[in-house]
DNA sequence: AGTGCGCATGTAAGCGCTTACATTGTTTAC
DNA sequence: GTAAACAATGTAAGCGCTTACATGCGCACT
C-alpha cells in the first residue's frame, strides 16, 4: 500500500490488474469499451494502491487540462465573489477546475494573468467586461481557447458576452428618478479608468436623464473607489453646496450607496424624503438597510452559471462560446421617493 | 508569425535561435548559464514566433506545476474573499498560480476538492480550519506536498497552522462584555457542524464568561447560517421572552451582528443602551455602521500573505510548511456599553 | 607545448499519460 | 464452412518539456 519513494502510476495499476495501460486509461476516461471484469480489477488495483492520475501527463497527452481560467478585478467586491462562486460550482460539476486570477482593475495585470493562465493550459477562459488590452485577445486567439466576456452585454462586438447591459440598467434607474420628479441628480460613480462597466453606468444614466429632458452635468459626477469611505467623502462634496444641492444621488454600486446613505444619515438628512439614493448590485445587505435600498439586481449567480455553461458547451462542441443576455432588474425599495416640494 | 495549425514549441524556438532545446529551457528558467548573445537570439525568436511555454509539459518533466491549491468554504463571506485575495497576490509574485476550490462548509466536498487539486498536481495546498475528513490528510501525506491550515491556531496539533485563535478572540470579547457589567448574555453563533471556527468561538465565549463567574446557557445559543435574515430571526427569538432578556448579544461574525443590529433597531431597541451587540471579522462596513460595531479584527490579508509565504518557503526548502500565529484583536466601538440599570 | 579545468552547450532519456493502429478471438451473415 | 464484421485489448509513438551526462572549447597553468 505504501510504496514510498515512487508515486503510483498507471503502469502499476495496469500490472496489478493484468491489463495494459491503454485499458486502464480507457476505463478511467470512459473512452472505449472495457469489460466489467477488467474494470473491476482496475478499480480494485486503484483502491489498493491509492492511485491518483497525473493531471499534467494527462493534459500533455490529451491536449486538455480540464481546467478553466477566470480573471476578475477583485474578490473584495461581494458581487464578483458571488459570480465566481457559481462559476466554480458549475465548472466543477463538469469535472473542470477553476484557475482564478485577479487583475485589480488593471488592464496590464489582466493581460499578464491571461498569459499565465494560457501557459498553464486552461481549456477556456472567462473575463470581466469588454475593455481589455489588445494583447489579451491576441493571446486568446492564438491559443484558440473558447472564452466569454461577462458582466457586460454587447451583441455588436465580435466577442461573446454573457451578461447584462450596464447601460440599460443605469438608464432605467435614471428614468425611475426622473419620473419621481427629481430634477437635480448627481452621481457617485466607480472609477471609469479601464472599467467599461463603470463607464457604461454613467453613460446609461446620462442617456436616461436625457430621455426625460434632463442633464447630468460633469460636475455632478464624482468618481470614487468602491469603498464606503470614498462614497461618504463624495456625498459630503455634493451636500456642501450653497444651492443646487441634488435631491437624488445615483451610485455606481451598492457599496457606494451604503456609504452615501450612512453619510447622509450622519448629517441628519432624511432618506428618501430629503435625498433619494440608489445603488447597483443588490448585495445581500441592500434589502436589510434602513431604509431598504433601491438598486439594480445584478444576476451574478446566473451569470456565473451561464458563463460556465457556455464554456462547457463550447468545449464539448469544440466551437466558440455562445453569448447570452441576462436581465438586470430595477428593484424599487425605500431609498427613493419624490423630492420634497418647498 | 502565424503558423496556424501547430502550436509553437520549444524546438521551434531552438531552431530559430540556432541552439538546442536544452539551452532554450535553461534561458527560460534561469537554470544553468547561457551567454547573453544566445539569450538574446532566444528572446527574439520567442517574440517573433509568439512562443508560450506548455505548462503541462513543464510540469510533467520537472515535477513542479507552479500551482498552489486552496479550498475555502465559500466566497460569499467577504472575509474569506479578502484572505484569498491576498493569498493569490503573494502567490503570483512568486510565479505561482492559484487553483481555487470551494467546499461550501462540507467536509466531504472538501475532501473531493483536495483530491482534485492533488490530481491537478498542485505543489502545495491551503485549507481553512483544522477540522477535516481523515481522507484529506491521507491524500496530502501521500502526495507529499506542503500545506497549511488557516483561520485557526493550534500549536498542539501536528499540522502547521497559519492563523489566530478563535477561542482566545471570543474569550476576550466575553471578558469585554462581562467587564461592562452584563450578566445575561446570549450568542448568535455560526453553524458548528463541520466548522471548528464556529465551535471555537462558542467555546471561547463560554470560557470567557466562566472566567468572570458567568454561564452561557445552551438555550442562550442559537446557531444561524451566516445571513442577515437568519440573524434577524435569531434576535427575535431572544427578545421575545418575558423575562431574562439578554442585555448583550455576541455574534459569530459581522454579518450576523449586522442582522442583529438591524433587527434590534427595527424593534426600537436602542443599541448599545438597551442591547449590546458584538461581531467578529471587522468587515469594511463594520466601522461605518450606526453605531459602529464592536468586533474582532481578523487579520485576513495578513493570513493570506503569511499562508502564501509559508508555502513558498516550504517549496523553496522542500520542507514542510511552518505555522505562524497571528493576532485577532478586539476593537471596541459603539455597539457595546454597560447595561441599563433599572 | 601539454595538461587540466570550468564554462557553455548539445544529446537524449525520460516524465505519465492518450490514442491511432494492430492484433486477437468471437460472432454473425450468407 | 468461410468471409466479414465486431468487440476487447495490446503496442508503441508521441505530447513538450527538463535535466543528467557528455562534449568541445578556450584559458591559465606548468
Amino acid at each position: 500500500m505504501d510504496h514510498k519513494g515512487k508515486r503510483v502510476n498507471q503502469a502499476d495499476i495496469a500490472k496489478a490488474a493484468g491489463v495494459s495501460t491503454a485499458t486502464v486509461s480507457r476505463a478511467l476516461n470512459g473512452t472505449g469499451i472495457v469489460t466489467p471484469e477488467a474494470r473491476q480489477r482496475i478499480d480494485a488495483a486503484i483502491a489498493e494502491l491509492g492511485y491518483m492520475p497525473h493531471g499534467a501527463a494527462r493534459a500533455l497527452a490529451s491536449r486538455r487540462s480540464f481546467t478553466v481560467g477566470a480573471v476578475i478585478p477583485t474578490l473584495a467586491s461581494a458581487i464578483f465573489a458571488a459570480g465566481i462562486d457559481a462559476f466554480e460550482r458549475h465548472l466543477n460539476e463538469a469535472g473542470l477546475t477553476l484557475l482564478l486570477s485577479l487583475s485589480n482593475y488593471d488592464l496590464e495585470t489582466e493581460a499578464l494573468k491571461v498569459r499565465r493562465l494560457l501557459e498553464r493550459g486552461v481549456d477556456a477562459i472567462a473575463l470581466v467586461g469588454n475593455c481589455h488590452s489588445p494583447e489579451v485577445h491576441q493571446l486568446i486567439a492564438r491559443a484558440e481557447v473558447p472564452y466569454v466576456h461577462t458582466w457586460a452585454w454587447n451583441p455588436d462586438e465580435a466577442h461573446p458576452h454573457v451578461g447584462f447591459s450596464n447601460f440599460e440598467a443605469a438608464r432605467a434607474m435614471a428614468h425611475h428618478l426622473a419620473d419621481l420628479g427629481h430634477r437635480t441628480i448627481a452621481m457617485i460613480a466607480g472609477i471609469t479608468q479601464d472599467n467599461d462597466r463603470a463607464t457604461q453606468r454613467i453613460a446609461g444614466t446620462r442617456q436616461g436623464l436625457r430621455d426625460r429632458g434632463l442633464q447630468l452635468q460633469d460636475d455632478q459626477i464624482i468618481e470614487a473607489a468602491y469603498t464606503h469611505a470614498a462614497a461618504r467623502e463624495a456625498l459630503r462634496t455634493f451636500i456642501n453646496v450653497d444651492q443646487g444641492r441634488p435631491t437624488a444621488i445615483i451610485c455606481g454600486n451598492d457599496v457606494l450607496a451604503m456609504g452615501a446613505l450612512i453619510e447622509a444619515q450622519a448629517h441628519g438628512i432624511a432618506v428618501p424624503d430629503e435625498l433619494s439614493i440608489t445603488g447597483f448590485d443588490d448585495l445581500p445587505l441592500a434589502a436589510h438597510l434602513n431604509p431598504p435600498l433601491t438598486t439594480i439586481v445584478v444576476p451574478a449567480e446566473a451569470m456565473g452559471e451561464a458563463a460556465a455553461k457556455a464554456l462547457i458547451t463550447a468545449l464539448e462542441d469544440s466551437a466558440p462560446a455562445q453569448g447570452r443576455q441576462l436581465e438586470a432588474r430595477l428593484v424599487i425599495r425605500q431609498t427613493t421617493a419624490p423630492p420634497l416640494r418647498h
